[in-house]
RNA sequence: AAUAUAAAUGGUCUUAUCGCCUGUUUAUUCAGGAGGAAAGUCCGGGCAACAAAGGGCACCACACUUCCUAACAGGAAGGGUCACGUAAAAAUGAUACAGAAAGUGCAACAGAAAGUAUACCGCAUCCUUUUUGGGGUGUAAGGGUGAAAUGGUGAGGUAAGAGCUUACCGCCUCCAUAGUGAUAUGGAGGGCACUGCAAACCUUGUGGGUUGAAAGGCCAAAUAAACUCUGCUUAUCCUAAUUUUUUUUAGGUUGAAGGAUUGCCCGUCUUAUUUUUUCGUUAAGGAAAGAGCAGAGAGGGUAGGCUGAUAAAAAUCAUAAGCAAUUUUGAUUUUAGAUAAAUGAUAAGAGUCUCUUUGAGAUACAGAACCCGGCUUAUAAGUUUAUAUUUACU
RNA sequence: GGUCGCGUGGCCGAGCGGCUAGGCAGAGGUCUGCAAAACCUUUUACAGCGGUUCGAAUCCGCUCGCGACCU
C-alpha cells in the first residue's frame, strides 16, 4: 500500500483465513434481501446494516457465472478480488469512531476482466464509503 | 529454402515480500498443494445402497477375424471393400464391414418400364393402303430418361436379334489345399436366375436388474414431554402360587398406533399407560382430575461435524515374453484432497521464440470435486514427418 | 455431481427422406378528401461441421448455444 504512507501496514494482521468468509445460506439470504449497497465500478458492494459483534465483517465475494463462463476466468477474478480485500481491511482496524457491518457482500458486476488497479481503486473507496458511513 | 495445411511431439524456470488449503510440530516450524486435456459427460469399470424364484415379451446397446484388457462402443495385428495411383503392382488414406435368397415398406421428377418386368423412338418381317401411313407378330443390339435399367467383351448364330451357343471375366453352388480365423488360391459344375435402401421397420447373434458419492454409514446441537378443541382408553389372554370363589403376586403373551415438513429434530417397539380424589353404609355404578393414545387447529428449532475420500487395475526405472496392443518379474518412491470450494497477488530476473535486434513484443488451451481405463473436443512458440505451391542452385 | 429436451425469416409457429406451410411485422400498390379496416403484390429462414443415402430441416455422430428436472 504506498499510497498510504502514514499507516504501517506490518502493524495490522493482513489474513484472510476461513472464519472471515460469509458462509451461512441463510445470513446470504438475508443480506441480498435486507442489505444496503453502493456502487462503483466494476463492483457492488453489499452490506448489512447491523454492526458486527467481532472485530471484521464477514465476506462474500461473487463472480457471475453468467458474464464469465470459463472457470478459469472466474477463479482468476475471484483471487484477485480476494487479495485486494485482504490490503484494504486495516480500514475496519483503524482507530476512531467507525461503522463495521456484520457482513459484506462484493460483487463484480462488470462484464469484462478489468486492470488490477482498477479493481483495487474501487474496493478501496466502497470500503471507505461503509466505513465512513456511521459518523455522517 | 520459404509459405500454407494436416498429423505427431511439446506443455518454461528461479528468487523475494504478503497471503490461502492440507498434514505435521513444543514452536505462523517443516513438508506438500491442478491437467494433458482437470473440459464435454459420449462409453466402460471399481465402490455403495436398494431389489431379485425361474422363464418369456418389450426396451436399449453392439455387430469382418484373432488377440489385449477388470471392462468397453476402446486398443493392437490381420482380412475384405472403396478411393487415390499404375502398364501391372506396391505404398497411402477411408471404412457403423452380420442379414436384401424370411417378411413388410419406400424408390419424388423424368422415363415404355423402378420387380409377379416392360416397349416410346427403333430393328426385322407379315398384312393392309394409290402414297404418306395404319395394324399384327418377333426382338431388345442401338437411341432416349434417370442416382439406379435385369451380367460385361470378343466370336459364332439369326429375317432382325437375344446366354440362343461358345471363350475369357463376373456371379451362384460344391470340393480340395493353405491359414487359429476373417479369408485366399486352385478345381469341378450351373447357364444367369439374385436392382438399391437395414444411420426404414425388421430378422439373427451377443450383452444389459435399478439408482448414483447430493450414493451410503456414524455422531452431535437445538426447541417443546409446550398450547387450544374433540373423542377414546385406564386393558386382553395364558401359566404357576395363594384363596371356597372373587382377588392378589410373579412370569409370559397378545392387541393397537402416527403426524407436520424440502429434509432432519421435537416418539418409541429392549414398548407408553393400566393411577388419584370424590359421591355412595358396602358393592355395582357415577363424576372430576391426572396420564396415555388418536384426530383437528395454530406453531417452534436446526441447515452442522466425522466417514465415504485418496496406497492405487498407482508412478518411475530395469528385466523377460510378444510383430504389436499388452503382460511377467524385480527395485525404488509416496505423489492435491478442498466443501460455495485452497493452489494466489505484487516485484525482480532468467529461458524459448519473433521483429524494424542499444530495444520492443509474444509465452497457448484451460482449473481437481469419489476414483480409475478409454473416446471426443480445445490448444501458442519451437521440433519432427507428410502433402501442395513458389523461388534458387546442380 | 447426475439426467433430459430444444434450436426453421425481425417475431410466433407447422413440417414422420423428394419445391420449407401459415400468421403477425416490414415495403409497395388498390380503395379514401385523409386515415383505419379490407384486398393484391413482395422481401427475409432449416444453429455449425462431418457421415449414411440418388437425394437430409428430417436418419446417425461430434461441436456450439439455450432451457428444464433430480438435488
Amino acid at each position: 500500500m504506498a499510497d498510504d504512507p502514514g499507516l504501517p501496514v506490518s502493524t495490522f494482521a493482513q489474513t484472510f483465513s476461513k472464519q472471515e468468509r460469509l458462509i451461512s445460506k441463510k445470513a446470504i439470504s438475508l443480506l441480498f434481501k435486507e442489505g444496503r449497497s453502493f456502487f462503483k465500478y466494476p463492483y457492488k458492494l453489499l452490506f448489512s446494516v447491523t454492526s458486527a459483534e467481532a472485530q471484521l465483517p464477514k465476506v462474500l465475494i461473487s463472480i457471475s457465472k453468467k458474464n464469465f463462463k470459463k472457470a478459469v476466468d472466474r477463479n482468476k477474478l475471484k483471487r484477485q478480488t480476494r487479495e485486494i480485500y485482504r490490503k484494504n481491511k486495516f480500514l475496519f482496524q483503524q482507530e476512531g469512531e467507525k461503522f463495521v457491518p456484520e457482513h459484506i457482500g462484493l460483487i463484480y458486476v462488470g462484464k469484462e476482466k478489468e486492470d488490477f488497479s482498477v479493481m483495487e481503486k474501487s474496493i478501496s473507496k466502497l470500503l471507505k464509503m461503509v466505513v465512513e458511513k456511521s459518523t455522517k
